[in-house]
RNA sequence: GGGAUUUUAGCUCAGUUGGUUCAGAGCAUCUGCCUUACAAGCAGAGGGUCGGGGGUUCGAAUCCCUCAAAUCCCA
């Protein structure tokens, strides 16, 4: 058969992901007989689709599942997506734009309606996408965090937290749209330069004729101010200390009062404090027990706190305002000044700080176990450096607000009541049956009026690692035994970004609900970003899609350049090298196989290599040693290279050249085998990165029973390796580099064949690997002796190497050659002796590291001896 | 403003409790090769005073201080 002399991934990978999926790899039941590995999937957003952070962290989590089903483990790789409910309700929000339908224009009823429709439409492409790269998701577990029972256990936890008194209701500052008449997350407020004006103007002190005088950009909120605010430590203003003044224009009295919030080079250094329309000034209004004042109604005009101005826009009010104030002689002067504002995302409105009541859950007591558990390293991140931040971020926490100002989302389960009052409950009728039995009275069920707003998305997130499994023990039920035996769950893969947001209240639900950690890993990947260190996004447009890269690359190709640059925590730099220093390792493994399937196997054929199988043998168990470690230290791109080079170098560049028969001959079939032995191994060792180049492989490599597949093969037992044949090898392999290299440096040409004379210690080292340092080195022979006529000699470790080159030597350059190495010699073997020399040196550090600096020396030596005969025989 | 992290070859990163071969890898670069598995390749080579300065130590990329730069989180 003909084979490509390229690699052709795209009907591969089709054919064996449809062949995983029909063979049921990727199901995993329970099964008390084998050991659990659990994967949870980050819930991609719903209306998402694939982009490179995604890639990156899918390939990560895959890698490790492929591995672990390999080890054995009964591997469970739940998949799902979230609800998203503000990108969500705003995607909903502008497909129903362009279809000309107002939101405000829809009850709740046919928005959520319309948002079905758009989530069964596209909810399912991302998952779609995430099988091109070959995730080995157990696609039958499927789950959506608005599912019916995921949701009810979301509602069950907000039931069960405000009972047991640690969710209640408080005042929050939110970014309110007036024109959407919504409230705005931080990431839907544009900050933008406008030029306006500060304003400045005088209050009067009640208990006498003098003024002060104040700076602001907004003269309309005055009559909101609750107190006026100096630095302590001003020294023009500590006449004024516990003092009051005047409001202008409607004459209340508001204190004078001191904080060292205050800038002294602002303004006037005095600040007017409106803790209704300012976050800084709320939390100085909290600090100091200020009343809250807020004269803006949810349109932007004036309510009728104001007192004056009442139902005018903020902007008209802040003209009249000015007008009126310098009318009375309290305008003193208005200077240009440039401030920056915040503007509505979608309506460009200027956002308004506004109070509003939120619900809130108390974090102090539930935050304990997932702060002392990832302390005490109970929960591991990876890397370790996360834990600083982790702390810095448990030790500051503050209560976190649930509720959020949207539709798309699970409906808080409070019920107001007429009388004011309100009762939390699963359902309507329950909460009718709580509300008659607690106020002793019968309401009718129109009278309770049920909370607007939805959770916020991680409350239910939160739950996922359980609620994937079991969605009735947050009601008070026994664990199930899907969560016995999946729960804790293995490992976590996820962006530091949503360290907080997510992990840690994760950890949280967790503890309180199971009393045990939702996994045992957390591997924080970093931030995919493009060559000028920005962060990939769509609204950038610095983003390669997907798709066309794995139809480019191929997924295995996609996969490795992703994992190739990305150590734990580190953003990664993407750059399309990568994909294709992936795609070319595949096809360097596709053609280690066309080699391998080109040979003809006979009896009567020599054997190339002898020592060739048992140096891969230790060689393959070193790097195994090395990738199972890399693998336990979650070093995941380390594991791959590790791989790659073995694959590459070891396997393909020193192995498959050793045993290679002369073109056109057959090969041994004990080598034969040998050869198809070790390729099966190191495809074992590929294929959680590469899989479906490997699983191609190991169909074509042998014929396979039915169901023999390399996703379920067992991964490679470890074993022990001899150091001693890798040390020998590697000095064969250094004097076959070193002929190479006097062959490139004289332009002479690998086909020209040289007797090579060594002068060692080690004559059985050379001996034994002779074949293979004849072949790689193009020699006729390998003899033993000190002297050669004519010849070039190098040194390599303290073996004397000569290699008859006649006439095509430069006496005069060999000699400064060698001088120029023994002099670089002479100087390291004084540094050691100056070492070893060193009383408190030989006295104080450990026995091992002085026996290596003696080592050091001996070799040293050894080596200046051989350099200055070799300098000898040329004069 | 508070906190965290980072700074090692052109790029991306390793470098384990300070001590093996005088700092390693991959990619990129340079040189020579279309040597019938692979030019998406083969063979070989060059490249770093470990951000700057100071200190501790027999010994510092590694520990301490200081300065500088970058990134991130919280407000």
């Amino acid at each position: 058969m003909a084979l490509d002399t390229k690699y052709q991934p795209e009907a591969t990978e089709n054919k064996w992901y449809a062949y995983w999926q029909e063979k049921g790899f990727f199901r995993s039941t329970v099964d008390p007989e084998r050991e659990p590995y659990t994967v949870v999937i980050p819930p991609p957003n719903v209306t998402g689709v694939l982009h490179m952070g995604h890639m990156l962290n899918n390939t990560l989590q895959d890698v490790l599942v492929r591995k672990a089903r390999m080890e054995g483990k009964n591997a469970c790789w739940v998949p799902g997506t979230d609800h998203a409910s503000i990108a969500t309700e705003a995607k909903v929000v502008a497909m129903l734009k362009e279809r000309g339908i107002e939101k405000s224009s829809l009850s709740r009823e046919e928005f959520l309606h319309y948002a079905w429709e758009w989530k069964e439409k596209y909810g399912g492409i991302i998952l779609e996408q995430l099988k091109k790269l070959g995730a080995s998701c157990d696609w039958e577990r499927t789950k959506f965090t608005m599912d019916e029972d995921l949701s009810g256990a979301v509602i069950d936890v907000f039931i069960d937290l405000y009972r047991k008194g640690k969710i209640y209701r408080g005042v929050r500052m939110v970014n309110w749209d007036p024109a959407g008449k919504t409230a705005l997350s931080d990431d839907e407020v544009i900050t933008k330069e406008v030029a306006s004006h500060l304003y400045h103007i005088r209050y009067q002190l009640a208990d006498s004729e003098e003024f002060l005088t104040i700076a602001t950009t907004r003269p309309e909120t005055i009559m909101a101010d609750s107190a006026i605010c100096v630095h302590p430590e001003d020294s023009r203003f500590q006449h004024l200390h516990g003092r009051e003044v005047y409001i202008p224009l409607i004459k209340r009295r508001i204190p004078v009062i001191t904080d060292s919030y205050v800038d002294m080079e602002f303004g006037t250094g005095c600040l007017k404090v409106t803790p209704a329309h300012d976050l800084n000034d709320y939390e100085i209004g909290l600090r100091h027990k200020l009343p809250v004042i807020d004269i803006l109604a949810e349109d932007g005009r004036l309510n009728a706190q104001a007192e004056i101005l009442v139902g005018e826009d903020r902007f008209v009010a802040r003209k009249k305002i000015a007008k009126m104030l310098e009318a009375e002689g309290h305008l003193l002067q208005v200077e240009p000044y440039t401030s920056n504002v915040g503007h509505s995302e979608r309506t460009d409105a200027v956002v308004e700080p506004r109070l509003s009541l939120q619900w809130f859950l108390k974090m102090d007591e539930i935050t304990q176990p997932a702060f002392r558990n990832v302390m005490e390293d109970v929960i591991q991140l990876h890397p370790p450096k996360f834990k600083n931040m982790y702390r810095a971020w448990m030790e500051n926490v503050r209560d976190w607000c649930i509720s959020r100002q949207l539709w798309w989302g699970h409906r808080i389960p409070a019920y107001y009541l007429p009388n004011g009052e309100f009762v939390v409950a699963k359902t309507a009728e329950e909460a009718l049956r709580i509300a008659e039995e607690t106020y002793g009275q019968s309401f009718a069920p129109e009278d309770l009026r049920q909370d607007e707003d939805v959770l916020d998305t991680w409350f239910s997130s939160w739950l996922w690692p359980l609620s994937v499994f079991d969605t009735r023990v947050f009601g008070g039920e026994a664990p199930n035994e899907e969560l016995k035996y999946y729960y804790p769950t293995n490992d976590l893969v996820t962006a530091p970004e949503i360290l907080f947001f997510w992990v840690a209240r994760m950890i949280m639900a967790g503890y309180e609900y199971t009393g045990e950690k939702p996994f045992r890993n957390v591997y924080l990947t970093g931030i995919v970003r493009d060559k000028q260190g920005r962060k990939m996004s769509k609204s950038l447009g610095n983003s390669p899609d997907p798709l066309a890269l794995i139809r480019d690359y191929g997924a295995d190709g996609v996969r490795t350049g992703m994992l190739f640059s990305s150590p734990a925590g580190n953003d990664l730099p993407f750059d399309e090298k990568l994909v294709e220093q992936g795609r070319n390792f595949a096809n360097k493994i596709w053609n280690a196989f066309r080699l391998v399937k080109g040979w003809e196997v006979s009896e009567t054929a020599e054997v190339q290599a002898p020592a060739a199988g048992s140096w891969f043998e230790n060689r393959f168990q070193a790097a195994l040693a090395e990738i199972e470690d890399h693998f336990e230290k979650f070093r995941i791109s380390d594991a791959l290279m590790t791989t790659y080079k073995l694959v590459w170098d070891d396997f393909c560049s020193w192995y498959l050249e050793m045993v290679k028969p002369p073109y056109q001959q057959p090969i041994d079939p004990v080598t034969y085998e040998q050869t198809v032995g070790f390729f099966e191994r190191v495809l074992k060792l590929l294929h959680p990165f590469m899989p479906f180049i490997t699983e191609e492989l190991w169909h074509a490599l042998r014929d396979r029973e039915e169901g023999d597949a390399l996703i379920v093969a067992s991964w490679p037992k470890k074993e022990t390796f001899d150091p001693a044949i890798l040390q020998d090898a590697a000095q064969i392999f250094d004097v076959v580099t070193q002929i190479r290299n006097v062959r490139s440096a004289k332009g002479i040409s690998p086909k020209e064949a040289f007797v090579l004379t060594v002068n060692t210690q080690q004559e059985t080292r050379y001996t034994a690997y002779k074949a293979i340092l004849m072949k790689l080195a193009n020699l006729t022979d390998v003899q033993f002796g000190s002297e050669v006529e004519g010849a070039i000699s190098f040194v390599v470790k303290a073996d004397e190497c000569f290699l008859p080159l006649g006439e095509q030597i430069d006496l005069e350059k060999e000699r400064e050659t060698i001088e120029k190495e023994l002099a670089y010699t002479k100087g390291f073997l004084a540094s050691v002796q100056k070492k070893l020399s060193n009383a408190r040196f030989v006295a104080g550090a450990p026995e091992q590291v002085v026996a290596n600096e003696r080592q050091k020396q001996a070799d040293a030596e050894a080596k200046i001896k051989a350099l200055e005969e070799s300098l000898q025989k040329l004069s």
